[in-house]
DNA sequence: TTAGCATCTCTACACGTGTAGACTTACTGT
DNA sequence: ACAGTAAGTCTACACGTGTAGAGATGCTAA
């Protein structure tokens, strides 16, 4: 029951669960309402799936509110579906998704500088 | 009908038309095969789906064979997942993904020299 | 204290996807 | 020429997922 992968709905949920830490449904449905139109009741099937799944857990309740604490961690959730993806999409090879990414998306002289200082910190490792 | 979106069966089959360029559904069975079991009227299902999505076009026959060739191009199809896949996943910010990659997946003592000059290359563009 | 609202619970459903069987048909080697 | 096989076509189905309504119930403001 463990190693049980999350939809995108419910990653999209979990994101802000873990900006959070705690939550509770009708918070959540608010903030993803600001981004598009959606029921409770289909938040609320979200969560609790991911309650089924051992994604969150029940931490305390605020009359009927329930809140909820993130239980699988960030890391534990995207290393894997980061290792799919390069799978998936690029073959398994990470130089051309990185390359892309450098070329084509969003980076500023800083986030460049950053990575930089990684691959320099990467290379010291490799040696 | 153009913008749909591939499976990730369809990707994975669509992978092999790229490399191939033209290519066969008993030859992509059996590509498939040697990797996992699944059977030929599975892999050509997908290939009907890819054809009605206009993602590849019959190009010829041999006999009863059927070749296809890819009409999505790679770039047109990859583009749109890594941009879908940092929203997803990480929040839109590019950077962290590079970060993590760089740390976490194999990358030889060439992979990082040339990202590398990737990087340097960008931040020439960006002055 | 009670009406109304917010929240929870439960059930449902359509759609995409992976999967493959059944059936048809065309080629191929003897 | 024909049997056997390989390929194509068509249909089906279970499962995950996004979506939400209906109904129950507990809280809160007047």
């Amino acid at each position: 029951m463990v190693n049980m992968s999350l939809s995108d709905f419910e990653l999209e949920v979990m994101q802000i669960f873990w900006e959070l830490k705690e939550a509770s449904a009708p918070e959540i449905h608010k903030i993803i309402e600001n981004k598009r139109a959606v029921k409770y009741s289909t938040v609320k099937t979200i969560i609790d799936r991911l309650e089924k799944k051992q994604a969150v857990t029940r931490s305390r309740s605020d009359g009927r509110i329930i809140f909820y604490l993130p239980v699988m961690e960030k890391q534990n959730v995207r290393t894997p579906l980061i290792k799919e993806f390069i799978n998936r999409v690029f073959l398994g090879k990470s130089r051309p998704l990185v390359a892309h990414i450098i070329e084509q998306e969003e980076l500023s002289i800083k986030d460049i500088e950053y990575l930089e200082s990684v691959l320099r910190e990467k290379k010291k490792e490799l040696k």
